[in-house]
DNA sequence: AATGGCCTGGTG
DNA sequence: CACCAGGCCATT
């Protein structure tokens, strides 16, 4: 389930590695659900960044490619396979299952869209084609709590909805939504609009908070989630509530409670989140 | 603003 | 066998 954190650390890591290459084909293995290229290969690869949980590949001449890993996507990085046997990345078999898509170089690297529940997407827009629209970046100079006030101080949802709304605020999903609030001690079922300014406040420096550590961390691997090189982030080693029903609470020692907000499970504790 | 559908693997 | 995970989109 990769949220900000986790596309972070991918975008960072492929930044690294594909700018300068040039895709000269693309696999469709998934017919159903992955589109081919509506423009013509070879295009080189000007840059990678973040657009909330899309990833954003620029190709030289403007056109773009988008990819959302959705819940179980991966973007697996194949480098070139050595001459000498015994030296490839034994984490990346060559064979992927339920590999859906693969980007080739023309250096002979590839990089494999793997996506077991087949949600993700991978999307291709000509120069001009406007991205998704979005709310803002929770890690950008404008997410301030005068900036959160203002978007939320009408809305009547739960605090829990609120953040995973994207248009509203970009990049937050179901685990950093709850470690955000347990840090904040405020419950997932909170009025939006009841929460007053030292909450927000809180709030808001919660939410950098867990970003940023989880981007230090390598994000947060509960199954699915790698990083290109097929290895795992460890931020889960700081996590205080996601998924830890009937555990006990970090900072109070009660009983961390699960319930649903939104159709989404929501785990918090009972006593020290108000 | 709330709900259902898209998917498949894992669990009880 | 039923149910759950869950981001996003379409529908109400």
């Amino acid at each position: 389930m990769p949220e900000l954190p986790e596309v972070e650390t991918i975008v960072r890591e492929l930044h690294e590695v594909v700018v300068g290459k040039t895709v000269v084909r693309f696999s469709v293995f998934d017919v159903q659900r992955i589109v081919r290229p509506c423009l013509s290969l070879p295009q080189k690869i000007t840059a990678v960044r973040r657009h909330g949980k899309y990833i954003v590949c620029d190709l030289s001449g403007g056109a773009r490619c988008v990819v959302h890993l959705r819940m179980t996507g991966e973007l697996l990085f194949a480098p070139v396979v050595p001459a000498k046997a015994g030296t490839r990345n034994p984490k990346l078999p060559l064979n992927q299952k339920h590999e859906r898509a693969a980007f080739h170089f023309s250096d002979g690297s590839c990089l494999r869209f793997v996506d077991v529940r087949r949600f993700g997407t991978v999307e291709w827009r000509k120069s001009g084609d406007p991205l998704p629209m979005l709310g803002i970046d929770p890690l950008s100079q404008s997410f301030s709590s005068k900036a959160f006030l203002h978007l939320s101080q009408k809305s009547i949802r739960p605090i829990k909805s609120f953040l995973l709304d994207q248009q509203k605020i970009a990049g937050i999903g179901n685990i950093y939504a709850d470690e955000a609030l347990w840090h904040a001690k405020i419950r997932p079922s909170r009025k939006t609009g009841s929460l007053k300014a030292p909450e927000i406040k809180a709030l808001v420096s919660a939410i950098r908070r867990v970003l940023r550590e989880g981007i230090k961390k390598g994000g947060f691997t509960l199954r699915d989630y790698r990083r290109i090189d097929g290895s795992f982030g460890y931020y889960q080693k700081s996590r205080k509530v996601y998924n830890r029903e009937g555990e006990k609470c970090k900072r109070c020692h009660a009983t961390i409670r699960r319930i649903k907000v939104g159709g989404r499970s929501s785990y918090y504790c009972l006593q020290c989140q108000l």
